[in-house]
DNA sequence: TCTGGGGTCCTAGGACCC
DNA sequence: TCTGGGGTCCTAGGACCC
């Protein structure tokens, strides 16, 4: 039987957070700063805020994302800092996100700018380029922000093209332009392929992707691992069969971390930071109705190494003095008390649905005290959270 | 007066069981 | 007491993504 070749589009916001950030405060009547060395970042005042994204005009001179926003400050004086505006951004996701799903309900939400859409079924290789530029023109006209769409035969293809120029273009990259388009490219520029790698390929001579995809498999997992080589192998010669996956999978881990203003040493500190941390996860698992099996804890010094120590728990728990009393102990086996620290962050994993776990019918009579502090707390985090949607809906004119 | 926060997946070694 | 092999679970660490 024939199978029609696939038609996958990858849909990319444009310098996504600052893009939406910039449609709000033209509305407000403020310049578009998107035309303008401009970034979104934290407290620039926090020396180690770092830019969460940058305006094309930024990144011409440098400026890229995850740098130190007192480093792009010395780099430009006269950079516009904005700070970021969570609610906003997730009103023009969803608006997005809905316009694409208008065009194929086969969509794969990839992150909260980016997603897949498979158009096998709805276009031809033809007319592919004009629906992908009426879907890109779309979503700039009724929402005010512009987006690049990849046109591929895979989404390895499709996010790879919608990667080319910027902003607000369609590329293509069928197979049949993986040597001219693709192949020329620095190996960096592959997905999954990150500093690291980039480093190990390049000290062996393999600079280009179509370096990569000529080399032999054998020569190829001596430099990286096996599994890992024969995916970049298939990547680099533009193969890929993962489907659009339309179910959103379940969280497998959560965590929480807080790098401090200054490196840390005082454990009353510490172990206000382990509370917080502790009490972020907790209820965000209660929240989902999930139960953790495993508790981990990880600490970074300050130049940048990472400690972690991992445990499982008894019984799967979603109570904060249950993970907090286990991350304490496992802090105080890895921490040495003297060493100052930068970051301290709480994981859970091993994740159960609550109404899958047995009760224990010798529960610590203390338990109930806990769980009852637990409901206090998610009760206060909720009434917060309402107060400051309340606050915002108020505030907001119109939507995206 | 360099470098945030939240995830996923893979690997390697050790423990333990049959 | 020494020997081999396979399977599974756990931990620690590392690489990548946005």
């Amino acid at each position: 039987m024939l199978t029609r070749p696939r038609i996958i589009f990858h849909i990319d916001v444009n310098s996504a957070f600052l893009s939406w950030s910039a449609v709000k405060m033209v509305r407000e009547g403020q310049p578009d700063i998107r035309l303008v060395p401009s970034v979104v970042s934290g407290d620039p005042s926090d020396r180690r805020s770092i830019v969460t994204a940058a305006s094309i005009p930024a990144k011409k001179i440098g400026i890229k994302v995850a740098t130190p926003v007192s480093m792009a400050l010395r780099t430009c004086p006269q950079l516009v800092i904005v700070r970021g505006d969570w609610p906003w951004y997730k009103q023009c996701s969803e608006g997005f996100i809905a316009i694409c799903r208008s065009y194929s309900p086969v969509l794969q939400q990839f992150s909260i700018d980016e997603c897949f859409i498979d158009m096998t079924l709805r276009c031809s290789p033809d007319d592919a380029v004009q629906t992908a530029t009426r879907l890109k023109d779309e979503i700039r006209d009724r929402l005010g922000f512009t987006v690049n769409v990849g046109v591929g035969s895979n989404k390895l293809l499709a996010k790879m093209a919608s990667d080319f120029e910027k902003p607000d273009k369609v590329h293509t990259l069928w197979g049949s332009e993986v040597p001219a388009k693709m192949w020329p490219l620095p190996v960096r520029d592959l997905l999954w392929v990150g500093r690291k790698t980039e480093e190990r390929l390049v000290a062996n001579g393999i600079k280009t992707i179509g370096a990569l995809a000529r080399i032999g498999m054998g020569t190829l997992s001596q430099l990286v691992g096996g599994k890992f080589a024969q995916q970049l192998h298939e990547n680099a010669n533009g193969r890929d069969d993962s489907p659009v996956e339309t179910e959103v999978a379940e969280a497998k881990s959560y965590s929480a971390e807080r790098t401090f203003k200054e490196d840390l040493l005082d454990p009353k500190d510490i172990d206000r930071a382990l509370f917080n941390v502790a009490c972020i996860v907790a209820h965000r698992i209660r929240r989902d109705a999930f139960r953790a099996s495993s508790v981990s804890i990880f600490i970074k010094y300050k130049d940048f190494s990472v400690v972690q120590k991992q445990r499982q728990v008894e019984q799967p728990t979603d109570v904060t003095a249950v993970i907090l009393n286990e991350a304490r102990h496992m802090l105080a086996e890895v921490w040495d008390g003297v060493t100052p620290l930068r970051q301290v962050g709480l994981g859970v994993s091993k994740l159960t649905h609550e109404s899958a776990v047995q009760m224990s019918l010798f529960e610590d009579p203390k338990m109930e005290y806990y769980r009852e502090w637990d409901r206090q707390y998610d009760e206060r985090r909720a009434r917060a959270e309402d107060a400051r949607l309340l606050a915002y809906e108020r505030k907001k004119t119109e939507t995206p």
